[in-house]
DNA sequence: GTATAAAATTGTAATATTGCAATATCACGT
DNA sequence: ACGTGATATTGCAATATTACAATTTTATAC
């Protein structure tokens, strides 16, 4: 078919997915990663330092923005990005829960 | 184009996302939680837990094992699968890595 | 207003992923 | 050997994703 059957799944399970999706992509990883280390880094900043075209890095800004992973401000024709501490440790949190019960579960 | 560009990254950036590839879709969470909290269950189980047809969990499967996530053990005309828990362990601290690391990045 | 610069959007081609029916394979019991 | 049950593989259709060129939008500077 093509398309996930989200409706299948828990709530729980479709949030830890929507999640590690974002995360599932090297591009993504790169620009999260350079972001964090770049205060005040914009789009051209991202597609000299990951390598991929300006309408390919804005999509992936898109998509971890999408999960409210990304902050922006503007500041003269400069878009500058930083990443959204808060819902950072909202990602890790839910990661890390998911791990943690695995993890015990498996114990047993 | 529709391929990644794998090259263009560093190792470190690529074994994240690999691994969280793999979570990132909630079959494979939905399958991976059903593995821990039930020891010994068949593909058959799956397939009833889940709500996927035999061909589609076994190809869910196949991506958790390409990963070195599961473990498998015959037992008659039955496969029992396991979650390997060393690699879980691995894949945490893979992710917890990235999290951390970005977390410290964000805050300087 | 016009030029410039940055980022988003649109359109498109190529590839990957998801899901399942049909089939093949493998292991056991008879 | 034959049938049965369990899982993997194959083949296929539908959708999603990735990547980029071309274009549009937005904001500034002149």
């Amino acid at each position: 078919m093509g398309f996930t059957k989200k409706h299948i799944y828990s709530d729980q399970v479709n949030t830890i997915a929507n999640f590690t999706k974002v995360i599932g992509h090297p591009a993504r990883v790169a620009i999260i990663q350079h972001i964090s280390e770049h205060k005040d880094c914009n789009c051209n900043d991202l597609v000299k330092a990951v390598g991929l075209a300006q309408p390919t890095i804005s999509q992936h800004l898109a998509e971890i923005r999408k999960v409210g992973l990304l902050n922006q401000k503007v500041k003269g024709k400069n878009l500058f990005y930083t990443i959204n501490k808060e819902q950072l440790n909202e990602c890790r949190r839910v990661v890390n829960d998911f791990f943690v019960k695995t993890q015990v579960s498996c114990s047993k």
